[in-house]
DNA sequence: TGCAGATATTTTAAGCTTAAAATATCTTCG
DNA sequence: CGAAGATATTTTAAGCTTAAAATATCTGCA
């Protein structure tokens, strides 16, 4: 490869990186604003709202691999977060009786209310963020991250399980 | 609003917190990927592969609030990852003879070398993740990533100086 | 000159994150 | 039954990240 024509000297990948800086600081940039409007309106952390999210979806609860899973983080993550929520009350763990090793972890009252008043104002944050791209441009975009996500799965669902 | 009619009964927003949600998980998904193959291969982290990044590109140094800058995190941020690197003698910290307030950062010849062998490997990286998307479609996503940076910023360049 | 405010950076406290090791429990199969 | 391996979770060590407070230095102006 690369014979004498050399098609693209010093520029192996470089639009790709572009592309991927780009995306990378869009997403930051979200994901920053949207981290201190949460700590200076609700005074939490987006790892424990996304906590509680997973909770939301499920009345009946989940175990914390369930939740780890969903979160796409580690299994030792999800402990501390686990840890702090459980200290505020807003959530609920009880070993389950049949499996010993699991935890099953569910939203308190108290939990389920909080979530419902924040869940609410950081929709509308989010359409407010969104808002510069009209409908067509979204749906775009969401497909083109749908392909953009089965390419790199291709790239990374061949690791040790 | 919502008179009699109900346009969007429970779902305000709702659309756009998917969009993001699939833009965030694509995003950690690829930055996990890269995270991790440049601790296999390299034993480096990405925050110091960035940190060098903005370096390579100045070859008469930065100051750390430049860096900070361009990396878009906190000055408090860089310090411990500036604190690491140059323990690793990859990095080089002078501080600066007309304002001593200042410190100018550069890669030491070692530093220059270890960044561009992976540099090279990870721009290939990138290009792999990626090579599930034609050009256009490549270019389609850059395009929509800085309409949706424009909104975004709309509503996050006024905060406190 | 000298002090008030601005600027550059570091420090601190708290929390998030990962990878790897450790625990505890369960399941399977001889 | 009982041990070997599998599974669920926590713990640990290291590092990243932020916001806010603390330092140190500089700049402009009275």
């Amino acid at each position: 490869m690369t014979a004498d024509l050399k098609p693209q000297p010093a520029a192996s990948g470089a639009a790709e990186v572009r592309l991927w800086l780009r995306l990378l600081a869009c997403t930051n940039e979200i994901e920053g604003e949207l981290r201190r409007r949460l700590r200076q309106s609700f005074d939490v952390t987006l790892p424990r709202f996304d906590f509680m999210a997973q909770l939301d979806r499920a009345p009946e609860g989940l175990t914390m691999g369930q939740i780890s899973r969903s979160m796409m983080v580690t299994n030792g993550n999800v402990t501390g977060i686990a840890e702090r929520l459980a200290a505020e009350g807003l959530i609920e763990r009880r070993t389950s009786p049949d499996d010993k090793r699991t935890v099953r972890v569910t939203l308190t009252e108290a939990g389920r209310r909080a979530f419902a008043g924040i869940a609410a104002v950081h929709h509308d944050w989010v359409a407010d963020l969104f808002d510069g791209l009209g409908d067509d441009e979204r749906d775009q975009l969401a497909n083109l991250l749908a392909r953009l996500k089965t390419s790199v799965t291709k790239h990374t669902e061949d690791r040790p399980a």
